[in-house]
RNA sequence: CGGCGUGUGGCUCAGUUUGGUAGAGCGCGUCGUUCGGGACGACGAGGCCGCAGGUUCGAAUCCUGUCACGCCGACCA
């Protein structure tokens, strides 16, 4: 392929909306172009990409029995309604009727579609297990996409679904696309990847794993313990916490707080601890608006997602005014209003003496003792961890906090679906049951932007050879030199013929600083650049995109060396790849 | 859905306060000189100033509405 004719511009100024370095470059770089909110065209240049992506997950989901299929894109929402997702599932779910006014929706995931596609077909024991798979686009009404391909509305995600008669055969095959999973992320070139413990929410199902791509731009906050594997996002995270030396007790007192609305207030106004004081954080429920308050110790916050398994239903955020029952800014857990939930979270725990609010507008209490005081004082871990907190697996306190991009996730479902939608076989012994099912993704686009975020320097990404758009990147200065061009043109026949994919830049008039920028914003790992310059000593400068390898090879030799140092990058990539 | 912000050639932006013939740089085209990290000169093409109303002799500029995009938050299998 020749550069001259490669669709997309790449240009030199930084668009004003990125934020984020790898959607800048892969804009400048002519990868991308957005359409609409959360919305892109991928130009050749990222199709190439993706498409290698995708034929490496295809070889690891085929290594491990995956059949592919490919779902519909439009379901009927009929097939929603029967696991009861279309009316679970929040706006995210695009939904729309057809020209017979039928109700059809945009499939987000394909759980429906997988149980509706098989369960005739797997109706005796002997069909199990396995598992199906496509690669395709998902149309998911983001409220706010942000970050480039990072967090997008549409885009093509790899999607498998695997059907068991046990819970150990799901566990047994889980494990397998576990290390699939790892295999896949390696041979694209970032085995930096790791898997944390993750809440499953509105998938159903219990244990699920995600695979986390650490970056400071990621979105998530993933827990990590510095003594031993640990490792969760925040919103599985389990918070432990022991209050040492905080419990002797005081006598109950109301005490007047005027303009103390914030715990900062009211510790600063009583010159008391935050450590011993009380934050009361505010919820109500979406289905009947009753409030759900969450106490925690005042120097922790609330983890939403624990809170929202503890109640059960989905909550948020509350608004409270004059007439509620609760008075904001001065809310405590003793004599509350009984029309509230309260939670008490388990930092709270072992405090002899608090600082709450008397839920009277300008009083708190203090010497607040939540097992005296309240008829019923149980608690629950409803708050997030903290860097330097206990450990929930080795108990020490060497929890760090860092941020990661979800790049894939794989979940055990269970029988949610195959039961709502009542799938079910014929086992050994004649009863009928219900397959149990496991599910795993892969977002393709996401994976190509943040390897992006992670493999690039100033002037452009550095992409990992195995999923670069092209292997070696030719660069002829001074095409207009009858010499240099010749040397130029053999190079990109002779790589070529020998299935190299080669990208060569043969441009006339372009000046080398332009050309290079190019070549940077390319990304490809291997640059020859053939010169006069270089030429003069019969020799052209062979060097990779992350600056290595450096090197003036005589002409008479370079094919070879290119061909050899390909080869290389590609050994150094499935050295960190780990054996089925 | 709340808060903030931005819409002016393909891109980055000025011009809006104080209404008076639409600008710069990059990019694009032609010609020439250049040629190892986004060269220089000359000439040229390209914009109903997001859209719709209104005020005015006159609106990119003031007013109203609306749409789009971005950031923060909420939400997120």
């Amino acid at each position: 392929m020749k550069l001259a004719n490669l669709i997309g511009s790449r240009f030199k100024e930084r668009p004003a909306d990125c934020v984020i370095d790898s959607h800048a470059l892969m804009v400048r770089g002519g990868y991308m172009k957005n359409v609409g909110n959360g919305i892109y065209t991928e130009f050749p240049v990222l199709k190439r990409i993706t498409a290698k992506i995708e034929a490496i997950i295809r070889q690891e989901m085929d290594a491990i029995d995956g059949q592919e299929v490919l779902f519909p894109v439009v379901l009927p929402a009929d097939l929603w309604d029967e696991s009861g997702r279309y009316e679970s599932v929040g706006n995210e779910l695009l939904r729309f009727t057809d020209r017979n006014h039928s109700r059809m929706v945009l499939a987000m995931t394909h759980e429906e579609a997988a149980v509706h596609l098989v369960r005739e077909y797997a109706q005796s024991y002997t069909k199990y297990p396995f598992m199906i798979y496509q690669i395709q686009r998902k149309f998911r009404d983001e409220a706010r996409p942000r970050a480039g391909m990072i967090r997008v509305r549409e885009f093509t995600m790899k999607d498998a679904y695997s059907f068991h008669t046990s819970q150990a055969d799901l566990e047994k095959y889980y494990d397998k696309c576990y290390h699939a999973y790892n295999r896949i992320f390696q041979r694209a070139g970032i085995p930096e990847v790791v898997t944390v413990a993750s809440d499953s929410g509105m998938m159903g199902g219990s244990i699920s794993h995600e695979y986390m791509l650490l970056t400071p731009v990621g979105e998530d906050s993933i827990v990590l313990c510095k003594e031993c594997d640990y490792r969760a996002n925040m919103e599985a995270a389990e918070n432990k916490l022991v209050n040492e030396g905080k419990d002797s007790t005081q006598d109950l007192q109301c005490i007047e707080t005027p303009d103390c609305k914030t715990i900062e207030d009211v510790c600063r106004f009583l010159n008391s601890d935050v450590e011993t004081s009380c934050k009361a954080v505010v919820y109500q429920k979406n289905s009947d608006d009753t409030f759900v308050v969450a106490f925690v110790r005042g120097d922790y916050e609330v983890n939403e997602t624990k809170l929202r398994n503890l109640v059960g239903e989905e909550i948020h955020p509350a608004e409270i005014t004059e007439e509620d029952c609760l008075v904001a800014g001065y809310i405590g857990p003793y004599q509350i209003a009984e029309e509230a939930e309260y939670y008490l979270d388990i930092t709270l725990k072992g405090i002899g003496s608090l600082v709450a609010g008397a839920n009277k507008e300008g009083f708190h209490y203090t010497g607040l003792n939540l097992e005296r005081d309240l008829e019923k004082a149980e608690y629950a871990d409803i708050s997030k961890i903290k860097e330097g907190g206990i450990c929930p697996c080795c108990g020490k306190k060497a929890i760090t906090i860092k941020r990661g991009i979800e790049v894939g996730n794989i979940f055990q479902l269970g029988t949610k679906y195959t039961k709502t939608m009542n799938m079910q076989y014929t086992d050994e012994n004649g009863n009928l049951q219900h397959p149990i099912m496991g599910c795993y993704g892969i977002g393709v686009g996401r994976l190509a932007a943040s390897i992006c975020e992670v493999y690039h320097d100033d002037f452009g990404p550095v992409w990992p050879i195995s999923i670069a758009p092209w292997e070696v990147h030719i660069c002829c200065l001074r095409a207009d030199d009858a010499e240099t061009k010749a040397v130029a043109d053999k190079l990109y026949q002779e790589c070529m013929q020998a299935g190299i994919e080669v990208i060569y830049d043969d441009r006339e008039g372009v000046r080398p600083g332009a050309m290079f920028s190019d070549a940077d914003l390319l990304g490809v790992p291997v640059r020859v650049v053939v010169s006069p310059r270089n030429l003069k000593e019969s020799c052209v400068e062979v060097v990779t995109r992350d600056k290595e390898i450096k090197e003036m090879v005589p002409v008479a030799e370079a094919f070879g060396f290119i061909k050899e140092l390909k080869e290389k990058l590609y050994a150094k990539i499935n050295e960190s790849v780990e054996t089925i």
